[in-house]
DNA sequence: CCCACGAGAGAACCTCCGTTCTCTGGCGGA
DNA sequence: TCCGCCAGAGAACGGAGGTTCTCTCGTGGG
């Protein structure tokens, strides 16, 4: 069978591993050849470069951390709870010593416009995490879903860039209550005045 | 005279445009060299190196774009007013075409915890950007002033992270509404239903 | 007028890193 | 058994960039 699809899964994790906790300039191909336990050979023939390497680990990152999202909200009935359960997920990632905040965003301040293929993967997250987000707006009695779930965005771009600088999770306690805020100036009946969703363990690597 | 002194104004200024527009690691000394026009000789007395220069530009860029923000609201009167009135410097400023989004954010990103010094100039001014958050606040009638103030640093940098990728100022738009209901959960006298502020230039560089 | 000093311009040096090449050894087929 | 091929390991290559060195020239003092 193709060693190749193998080998991309095996670089991929490691690389995963290795750009979000060190950045992606400051890795090179020889310590993810190592991490990998692969020859660089091997590593060149599943990813023809550094570039696509980079851009596969950001869709793959895309694709796992969304769905480790949905799982966590995927459970609750109420609307409103399952949007304030987003800031939980996050409050459970923001406390592990491994955060280091969103790896889309690191990338971006790391190669700026200069790598197209990045820039587009960063902006494809981004849109899909909007999406995300305004198909939870959506359930509620939002007058304009699109907008919250623009404003839930935005609280959770800035929990993650001041977590990862300021190393704490209580950024997500903050953008739970600005949520919650939101949510109780929504029309319709506002939620029972105190509803204390379990801290989970965040599905991230 | 100390030619040392104006040399580093000369130098920090080019830094300031270049560093900001393409990211640290993209901008050799020699480019710096060519933007403030002056032999690398001088550039070493004046920095003795690139990591110090690194430094410098975020504690310079800090200090002045604290003083535009600060500018921009040392003129409005009422304190929710005040307050609403950063997202529109933030609106101004997210619209400018050589915006790309919050350089301490980007800093950190690229250089991560490696450099001691860039991460505490970046942890430094968050801290101060919060404070600075938190005086606003502490103008209202918010029972919880810092809370406030962090929520709306939260608003400040989830805008700087999305409108910095996908290259609009709608981010404000929706960062100054989120502020607004935030505003408007507090006790006391709401704000008449629309003030617009007008959209003012940012003052930075 | 002559000399020593310092400044400017650019090359040189050295390290790092992405990518490719070479050499060696083992394995499958005749 | 012998031969050819392929995989692995590491060196080699080429470019980039931070830092330092060298060479030259102008200037100011004796």
């Amino acid at each position: 069978m193709d060693t190749t699809t193998t080998d991309r899964a095996r670089v991929l994790e490691a690389a995963d591993a290795l750009f979000y906790a060190h950045g992606i300039q400051a890795v090179g191909m020889d310590r993810i050849r190592d991490a990998a336990r692969l020859p660089l050979k091997r590593l060149y023939r599943a990813f023809p470069s550094k570039a696509a390497l980079v851009e596969a680990y950001l869709r793959h990152r895309d694709s796992y951390s969304r769905a480790a999202l949905r799982e966590h909200t995927d459970g609750i009935a109420d609307p409103r709870e399952r949007i304030l359960a987003v800031f939980d997920w996050l409050h459970a990632w923001c406390g592990q010593p491994e955060f280091r905040g969103c790896a889309f965003a690191n990338a971006y301040g790391e190669l700026g416009e200069g790598a197209e293929g990045v820039h587009r993967a960063v902006r494809d997250h981004m849109d899909a995490v909007s999406e995300q987000l305004y198909d939870l707006a959506a359930a509620t009695t939002a007058p304009d879903p699109r907008a919250l779930g623009r404003q839930l965005h935005i609280l959770l771009a800035g929990t993650l860039s001041l977590a990862a600088v300021q190393r704490g999770s209580e950024p997500a306690l903050q953008a739970r209550a600005a949520a919650r805020a939101l949510l109780d100036a929504l029309p319709g009946d506002p939620l029972p005045p105190e509803h204390r969703t379990p801290a989970f363990r965040s599905a991230e690597a």
